[in-house]
DNA sequence: TATTTACAGGACCATATTGGTCCGATATAG
DNA sequence: CTATATCGGACCAATATGGTCCTGTAAATA
């Protein structure tokens, strides 16, 4: 369906809440974390699990024990957290390098791939952490406004594609 | 996988196929095409029912028949042929509209979710399936490259995520 | 008209992925 | 020593995916 697995999307949801909750990057706990965000601890946990095995958080075991962000939300982008749960942005299998598809040779549009795929990546790879939190816009995040507001206003068939759902 | 599933990817394929196949816009059937594409034929007549049913091939019974594009290649963009194959282009549930997601109101990130969806989507559809079909770069197109080269050479450290796993 | 070709519209199935739970082991604070 | 919390799994149900197949119908042609 071309969605971020719930994983994922929880994984970033959990990372905003403790970037939120703990500025001063204390380590909060997977009931404490399970409850502001309002989903099962169980699952909450699993996640953080995942984050912490592969860098992005730093667990403290034992009694007052739980996780904290490894860097800075200004420094961890939306494009990495992606990358970490769910493997390199790509949006087939061919645009991640090479014979991963049988029908490589025949292909005619895996270059156009690779590059889409950059570009959806350059676009994740613009918005950090610290972003997501509170709105305010960074230099890049701004700019995305400013290009969509651009397109918005210049052209006209494709803006109206993409304004197809204009009740929200 | 944050993947597009491979009835999208084979339906743009066969897309571009027809597109390079028979740019007068002939017909062809579903055996030639699976025959260029070196895919089932099966599975090449589901998906391309699947496009005619949503308007982006026409499609031609009985002997002699098959499917041509509905419209000229340079008019029909990336994104529309994922929001007819796989639904509209967004990252995760709440990026789509309003109540599809119960803990919408305790989400501190839906917002940037939904800002971030369109502007994956504007990269979708600045691709058009002309763009695909031969590497011929579309204004469009084109600047998405410039785009890149730019991010490439100036930022070091984020391009340096994106290069992370060149083993893969 | 009979025959052949090819799409239309399904049903159908095997497998993989996903979303989610639970448990024993280990580390830490008090 | 005990309470707390993560770690590393196993585990399960439900769903989605990739793929096949079959019957019906439309069109061309002989």
């Amino acid at each position: 369906m071309f969605r971020l697995s719930k994983t994922t999307d929880y994984g970033i949801v959990l990372m905003a809440q403790l970037a939120a909750n703990a500025p001063e990057r204390r380590t909060q706990n997977a009931r404490e974390l399970a409850e502001s965000s309002d989903l099962p601890v169980p699952m909450v946990s699993k996640v953080l699990k995942a984050l912490a095995k592969e860098g992005l958080l730093v667990s403290q075991r034992g009694s007052k024990g739980g996780y904290r962000l490894a860097q800075e939300p200004e420094e961890l982008t939306v494009s990495e957290m992606i990358r970490v749960l769910e493997g390199p942005v790509a949006l087939t299998d061919c645009a991640i390098g090479p014979a991963l598809c049988e029908h490589e040779t025949m292909c005619a549009v895996r270059e156009p791939w690779q590059l889409i795929s950059r570009v959806v990546e350059k676009a994740l790879a613009d918005v950090t952490l610290a972003d997501l939190v509170r709105g305010r816009p960074s230099p890049a995040f701004a700019s995305a406004r400013e290009i969509l507001q651009i397109e918005r206003s210049s052209n006209s068939e494709r803006s109206a594609d993409m304004n197809s759902d204009p009740s929200n």
